[in-house]
DNA sequence: CGCCTTTGACCGGCGC
DNA sequence: GCGCCGGTCAAAGGCG
């Protein structure tokens, strides 16, 4: 299941208030500290793909710049990517919800409300910058994130989130 | 002293 | 089997 999100709001991601709409079937917005006023579901079991591609939603830009706010930096839009596999015995067993924003921002730690611990650095192919990895610092959160810089627009930080959050309060 | 970042090593998946 | 690559581990050092 793909989850495709819009911000068009001026929330900011810090406020604790701002809550998804009840949602029953998506931890990702049950725990999501922003609110979505668009998102869309894909059921597409034909397509295992564990990954996404921002292209086909960058070029929408110009209508998502002027919102967001990211605790002082600019986030334009965010895109996510839910999936769930799981499989018989012989299938692996996955559950895993990602979701990736692409924030305008100098710097590249943005304070979404919860406390990163870093783990690990790695330059990657394809891209002059390196990858940052962190992990929830909460006990027993297997919540990650990798941040990257856009390499066609360094201005840009790329923020993937995968998993969710076990515990219910900010940090 | 506890928690954090840094960074090289290590590991597993994948393609050839 | 080998090498490449992305992701993770863990030791060492820094900082409040």
């Amino acid at each position: 299941m793909i989850i495709l999100c819009f911000c068009t709001n001026d929330a900011k991601m810090t406020d604790k208030n701002l809550r998804p709409p009840d949602s029953s079937d998506s931890g990702f917005t049950n725990q999501w500290p922003l609110e979505v006023s668009e998102y869309f579901y894909f059921d597409d079991d034909d397509d295992p793909t564990d990954s996404f591609v921002f292209g086909h939603v960058l070029s929408q830009d110009n209508q998502a710049n002027e919102v967001g706010d990211f605790k002082g930096t600019r986030a334009s839009h965010f895109e996510g990517f839910s999936s769930r596999e799981v499989g018989n015995e012989h299938e692996k067993k996955e559950v895993n919800d990602r979701v990736a924003f692409k924030t305008k921002s100098e710097v590249e730690i943005l304070d979404d409300g919860f406390k990163w611990r870093k783990y690990g650095k790695k330059m990657v192919k394809n891209s002059p910058n390196p990858r940052n990895y962190y992990k929830c610092s909460v006990d027993g959160c297997p919540v990650k994130k990798r941040v990257e810089r856009d390499k066609d627009d360094p201005s840009y930080v790329l923020t993937t989130y995968e998993g969710i959050h076990t515990h219910l309060s900010y940090c």
